[in-house]
DNA sequence: TCGTAAAATGGTTACGTATTCATTTAAAGG
DNA sequence: CCTTTAAATGAATACGTAACCATTTTACGA
């Protein structure tokens, strides 16, 4: 492994002469920044970023505990990280993190002596969020967030719910379904909150059976459907918390034989790029802005991270219906 | 920062035990074990990665160097590369590389001293392959493949290429188009040799017109999509060099209003988990095995790490057609 | 009880860089 | 030509860990 006092050597100068041509040339005499440039070249002399890590105590890298990708929500908040985070000289560690390693991941990017940490699996009562406040560490959630209301950026989930529940209604179906997932997230306990509130509203019955809150896996799901289709009176329209639910829902509902929309009417929530494709359809809710959760978060915590502001971001985006082909009127 | 040495001041050790309870606690007497943990917890210590790293000279880090996440091919290798690392105790960093930018990510890389290197984005031609094979830096590719003919997982795209077109022909299609990207790359490459050898087997005439190589952004397969409507006589059948391409292909006939299958058959490569959904159903070509090449390739590049075996690796995965809705016989 | 081997622990150093401080060299001003 | 100041360079050190070697403590058999 070749290192600045190999250069040094080579070109006849102190390794510190070495780390000013890399760091700050202008304070070098141009024949020796040219002298040094050649042995570099020559000896094909790459820094040890370690190294510079330990001494500097910045690592240029961002932990990113995202979700898994085959929910498409992650797809395109991933890309937008990644590309956002790169093209500002960041260097971005992936992991796809359930809640129980929440812990592990956590350990590893602070190991790793991280400059900031974006995530999105967080639950409302997480003890995790303490000790990332005790740290001094800069750190953002996007999608869910904790019960502190700190440090998130999300879309009305509330909103957005109760839109899903209104869209449903005033198409004139009466049985109406809720899939959702854990209200131990603070996504599917608003959403859920904001659906029963349209619900309440508009005075529509509701019955237990036509609520499930799943783990959001594929077969439990697919489970959570069937036992729908076995009621007296199946639903006729799905309200899915995420676009990731909707096209699972739709995927069961093709299998079993079922049309959507003509048998059956489903909507998402999100507005996750793909559902915009034409084969798809989804009629979705999603936010106003153009922009995706994954970009406005990593953008505010690049400001933090940049200007050691210790603001404390709190980002609601508004959302509005996006009225495709998986919904339809009642008869 | 609570270093070991604050640790062991604390447990009345010295720095060298409290990295032995760490690393080798078997060689500690137990009570000193006990002592040095509580210590631990108590000041929140956390070890210094960085550090270990310089003085170890390995990270536990993977560098990957994907294509962009819109194509959904790098959605699912993303998704099995990642996973398989964490688990088997690597982190990785995620780059979204495109072609030029490689030389860049590469120096990333290196810098950051990570264990290996796993990518997709690299050119038949590529100069850059020479610097990986100097650098004693386990690597692999794939998807794409070097002239050099290493260090690769690929699938038979030749196969992939000729299947396409002879599943267009057995259909009984006239007019069958190529829509596929730089013959730069190894995979468009050979996919399109593939292509032309089954339509010469067949005796099937090529118009010129009918092939088109994109630089497969969105943008520019809709211009070739759209070129290739306007002709006198346009082709009743497209052969995608990939599922997003295909994807796309369908969203513009969509747009321009023409049907799949009935008003024109597509066809892509790479069987992309997506295509499976009921909503797509996309006739492809893909591996004949459950795994992906990311998966595949990922477990080639840990079993090069961590056994030092400098193997060449070189794996071509056979296909098979996935029938499904997206082609029809002609007339 | 002693001697010897094994177990347990500690002192010191290397890893490769940036930084601080000291020194030399060059430039400027009278 | 000398003095003062700025520019350019070098020497020494810190960062936090693991590893190497040395030393102390313990266990065990004679």
């Amino acid at each position: 492994m070749v290192s600045s006092k190999d250069v040094a050597k080579h070109a006849g100068v102190s390794q510190t002469t070495v780390s000013r041509v890399l760091n700050t040339p202008h304070l070098v005499k141009k024949p020796t920044v040219d002298k040094v440039m050649a042995s570099i070249d020559e000896l094909n002399y790459i820094p040890n970023g370690h190294a510079r890590s330990l001494v500097q105590n910045k690592t240029n890298t961002i932990a990113l505990l995202s979700g898994p990708l085959h929910n498409p929500f992650f797809v395109d908040t991933t890309q937008a990280i990644v590309k956002y985070a790169n093209d500002k000289g960041y260097r971005v560690n992936v992991q796809f993190v359930n809640d129980q390693k929440l812990n592990e991941a956590y350990a590893s990017a602070v190991e790793n002596k991280v400059d900031g940490i974006i995530m999105s699996c967080i639950l409302i009562d997480d003890p995790i969020f303490e000790k990332f406040e005790r740290m001094d560490l800069p750190f953002i959630t996007y999608n869910r967030k904790h019960k502190m209301n700190k440090h998130f950026v999300e879309i009305d989930n509330f909103e957005a719910g109760y839109m899903s529940a209104k869209h449903m209604i005033e198409l004139g179906h009466k049985e109406i379904a809720w899939i959702g997932g854990p209200l131990t997230v603070s996504t599917f306990n608003n959403r859920y909150d904001g659906f029963l509130q349209a619900m309440k509203d508009y005075k529509h019955p509701l019955s237990e059976d036509y609520v499930i809150q799943t783990d959001t896996s594929k077969q439990d799901i697919t489970k959570a459907f069937n036992e729908m289709l076995t009621l007296r009176q199946p639903p006729t329209a799905f309200c899915a918390a995420t676009d990731s639910i909707a096209m699972n829902l739709i995927d069961d509902a093709s299998k079993a034989n079922l049309s959507v929309p003509n048998d059956l009417s489903v909507i998402g929530i999100d507005n996750v790029d793909i559902t915009s494709h034409s084969l798809i359809q989804l009629t979705t809710i999603g936010s106003i802005s153009e922009q995706n959760l994954g970009y406005l978060a990593i953008r505010e915590l690049i400001e933090m991270i940049e200007n050691k502001k210790n603001s404390c971001v709190k980002i609601t985006e508004s959302v509005k219906v996006f009225n495709r082909n998986t919904t339809k009127a009642f008869q």
